[in-house]
DNA sequence: ACTCGTCACTTATCACTGATAGCTTACCTC
DNA sequence: GAGGTAAGCTATCAGTGATAAGTGACGAGT
């Protein structure tokens, strides 16, 4: 289906890693071009130009080549949340640009998103998750809460409500992402008023009128 | 994989449409059992008792037949807000339950909500949605619409309000569900802790907090 | 009662997928 | 130069969705 490109060359002895470096960009970025279902490991082997069954001398399977790939998807927003701060920003309106990034981020790069957030194991729902994913997205929500609580510290009281305020934040910012990434078909209402008024509902919902302390 | 049951009897002249019927029984619950990436159109076939081409004498392709039964799946949501009234609540309460009902579907029934709000096309993500799902999940939406909107209707004013109000909310609600689902080894907090924490900051996020009188 | 068309269903097979076994080859060390 | 081994190969597996082509039973028409 994709394209094969030529043979790559051997790789010089103890330089194997390079190889698996080589493997990880290619996935990552026939993902990007045509979706993670539709790339096969013939696909990817292809695009580095070795045979299918190298990619086993370097991934246990598949869904452990994802695993990884998705590691970097984490890794990724966890870059954009990172080096937010509130600067000269009012308290609303550094909420409001805090969550433009969650949301920007899933637009900007769905496969990404999708991987991080979500993707459904490809044999059975049943399959636990891999543990590394489960620890780079608890690094990545960590980050994120961290971020959120320096933004509302004047008035986080109750010990675990950081963490709430956190996983009710997240879960809303995915709502609007996940739903518009897995259903474009359905017609929206413009794309920039409907983020608008759902990151205002978010900032309603959470906070004061006056800023940026949380309700109850 | 699935284990494969008795052959059944051949189906007399004029009664193949029996088949159909018991092909999408099984596939819905194939799909609950084991999830719907797992099952594949052997165990579908072995499930009722046929071979496996038989099944393309029903639906074009797997596909096809996961249309139908996510259409299923977008009736069953519908049929659990269509009979909702608003009855001798105050308007935040009826909110909160109307908002309980989507979200009691998601977390009882996830298969359904997966196939409805979250399944990605098999091949590949540029492929266009069935036009028979998005047809499905028009007409649930707009069902959803008009329960929110006779819940709100005092002060809906703009024209296009009610359906960016049901987008907000509906993608909103999805949130919370979808991520609970994909994502259930995540440390979340207590789930009713969680739900009950979210429905609020919707309805604090969306309405004025005397009533059901939308912000704006 | 006998034909005969056609509906319901079969087996055989295709191309493709992820994955494994076992062989080959080129490099690096000694 | 020899030999060990890392790097990569071909061949092949079972399982997947899908198609082609054949079989056979049922029931209407005479």
């Amino acid at each position: 289906m994709i394209p094969v490109e030529g043979r790559s060359t051997r790789k010089p002895r103890g330089r194997g890693n390079e190889r698996r470096e080589e493997i990880l960009n290619a996935a990552l970025r026939l993902f990007s071009q045509s979706g993670v279902m539709a790339v096969s490991t013939r696909d990817i082997a292809g695009a580095v130009g070795i045979s299918q069954p190298v990619l086993y001398t370097h991934f246990r399977n598949r869904d452990d080549l994802l695993a990884e790939v998705t590691e970097r998807a984490f890794g990724e927003l966890e870059q954009r949340v990172s080096p937010f701060s509130i600067d000269a920003m009012t308290g609303r309106a550094a909420f409001l640009r805090f969550c433009r990034i969650y949301v920007d981020f899933g637009l900007e790069q769905p496969d990404a998103y999708r991987m991080a957030f979500m993707l459904e194991k490809r044999r059975s729902r049943f399959e636990t998750l891999d543990p590394r994913i489960l620890a780079a997205g608890l690094k990545t929500f960590q980050c994120f809460e961290e971020r959120l609580a320096r933004l509302v510290s004047r008035s986080l009281t109750r010990p675990g409500e950081a963490r709430l305020l956190a996983q009710t934040l997240w879960a809303g910012l995915h709502g609007l992402v996940s739903l518009w990434l897995a259903r474009r078909e359905f017609p929206w209402a413009d794309r920039e008023t409907l983020i608008t008024r759902y990151l205002d509902m978010l900032a309603d919902g959470l906070f004061q009128p006056e800023g940026v302390t949380p309700r109850r």
